[in-house]
DNA sequence: GTCTATAATGGTAACGGTACCATAGCCCCG
DNA sequence: CGGGGCTATGGTACCGTTACCATTATAGAC
């Protein structure tokens, strides 16, 4: 084997100095370009950007992050897999780490003392730069105030409420809710059965109360019979359901608050015999793949999750960087949700 | 604010020079027992791991990376979300990856001719060190050839068929599908339907031989009308689970390739008022989430895939890592399954 | 006991960026 | 018209690790 050359770089990837050269300015001023730096003149960005182009430049993320020491990894907590949600949301997450040299990690975990939970967060403080949170972590005081503590910026993903101390991307929990139960009144249906969601999750709430001010609107009183609740599980959404369809007085329409639920509706009812969307209208929440897997399809809320995820991302580093200037700022992004007509959903079968 | 010292370090990380000066020896020596390096005199290499493990240290990826130039970026392409199976995926691939300082970067191709195909794989080969193919990407000539053209690694994850141009992880389909028919057999059904996979993937077949292996073994003759073929999408389990139930002589038990399908070959029953298991036995693949938000919940088989994806990240890096050594070495590794019984099977009917 | 192969270890220079400071031009104002 | 503040840019050092070579200890051969 030849002796190499004391040069032990890679060969083909395209350094900021060539770029740097080509574009006649120094390493220092691309950095700047390339990290949106302000004092930077327009023709001088003209033509580093055009260098980028020409040369095909990416930045090595392992030199941008141990030069710039801004740590990079990101931490992604989950409890309760609901596998379609974790997808999205990695995806999205993934997406937005990948334009930058940070790095994702992904934690499980399912302490539900509060101790535990505050150890926990305090050991990951140590180790990464920012923190996303989906439901139902987002919620628990004693990970967002240990969080806080360390000054480790958080971001909660999916969140109903937004809480002061906290930043958030979510969508606007009520009205989507509001909207699905008018759909629903406007077909005609006007006994309308509703599965809460885990109580634990602010989320439920919101999306019970968006009902209630539907049916309220339309001058339909609250027959509290027809709420049953749930758990977000697809368990508790067979044994809801079943409670809702022994009634004698069935609703003609079930609105689950999140799809595994209604998923289990439209279980039930074929079991029963009962045809849907002809004898029995099922709408859910979320648009979670399983939405698809179901005959006939779920209509429900569409939660962009993936573009929230990255949403999230881009707020967490923006944070991270501007770190030393320390006024922290919280940001509560609401982003538009979609109520997505698909077969589960008919007018009340004639009576 | 403070005039900061020139020292930029993050404060609290340690160091491999700090590791080295608790053990007396230098960086180099440290590098060399971290990394396995064999010539180290033991009782140094004991000295260095004690000061290792009292110090807590953690080797800095993004510095290791930009010394080794180990690259880095790591493509994992994906072709039909089935979400479930991705989020898997991700969370074990990710967990691979987080152990170092790669980057794992996501895309979705549809490309449908090879032409685009070998384009994409091409342009994929200047940006990353790696790839992970899931199916049915894998099976692809086009990128297989292109990428190895290229001299990128590739590791396939889940495919069926080794094929001697790439590395692999997966289960034994042949196997598993054959224990899952040997399973029903035993159970007493004899008349098995079974729905085939996308004819464009050899774990398709693979599963598909199981069965039929199973079958002959026990002497029970085929019956090609008891065959239909799907497409690993719930749509077309539908449609061949209603062929299957229109039969004069129905089965007994549906064995569908994937557990999309075997969801829809439940939907189907009870839409026609049978009873699962009791008047038909249902069993799916691949123990995606889809399986427990189902009544009944689905007997299957448990790809451990996120696991797989793991193992397909650790290959890749280590044959990353021995680059220059120009030693390709495949490797064909099959993980165990298991057959996970749940509530979607009972005996056959007495008639 | 000298000589040479080999094992164990250390020194130095990268790897590819960015933080920090210095500097040179510029505009505005008194 | 000189000085002060600001803007755009460059120079230098350093981030934490490993590759490469040099050096020294160790052992085996004759």
């Amino acid at each position: 084997m030849k002796k190499k050359p004391v040069r032990r770089r890679g060969g083909d990837a395209v350094t900021i100095h060539e770029v740097a050269h080509k574009a006649g300015v120094s390493p220092m001023t691309v950095s700047r370009v390339i990290n949106g730096n302000v004092n930077v003149r327009e023709a001088t960005r003209e033509r580093v950007m055009h260098a980028v182009r020409d040369l095909n430049y990416t930045p090595n993320p392992a030199a941008r992050s141990l030069a710039a020491a801004q740590g990079a990894r990101i931490a992604l907590i989950y409890t309760n897999p609901s596998a379609a949600y974790l997808s999205e949301l990695l995806v999205g997450a993934l997406a937005g780490v990948s334009r930058t040299a940070a790095q994702l990690v992904l934690d499980t975990w399912d302490y539900t003392n509060a101790a535990a939970q505050r150890a926990a967060a305090r050991k990951l403080a140590t180790v990464v730069a920012g923190v996303i949170l989906p439901p139902p972590l987002c919620e628990s005081k004693a990970i967002v105030s240990e969080l806080n503590a360390a000054n480790i910026p958080v971001v909660a993903v999916a969140s109903a409420r937004f809480h002061s101390e906290i930043s958030c991307v979510r969508i606007d929990d009520f009205r989507a809710s509001k909207e699905m139960t008018e759909y629903l009144i406007g077909l005609g249906h006007s006994r309308i059965g509703y599965i809460k969601g885990h109580p634990n999750q602010t989320a439920s709430s919101r999306r019970f109360e968006g009902y209630q001010a539907a049916l309220q609107e339309a001058g339909i009183a609250t027959d509290s019979s027809l709420v049953q609740q749930g758990y977000f599980t697809y368990r508790s959404g067979l044994d809801a359901t079943k409670k809702l369809l022994s009634l004698k007085h069935t609703p003609t329409a079930i609105f689950a608050s999140n799809d595994d639920m209604a998923a289990a509706a439209i279980s039930v009812a074929h079991r029963r015999g009962l045809d849907v969307p002809r004898d029995l209208s099922v709408v859910g929440f979320d648009d979670t793949p399983i939405g698809m897997t179901l005959w006939p399809e779920l209509t429900t809320i569409h939660q962009p999750i993936a573009d929230m995820a990255e949403s999230a991302i881009d707020l967490l580093l923006r944070s991270i960087r501007r770190k030393d200037g320390d006024t922290r700022v919280v940001v509560d992004q609401v982003v538009p949700h979609v109520l997505v007509k698909r077969d589960s959903v008919a007018p009340p079968p004639k009576k």
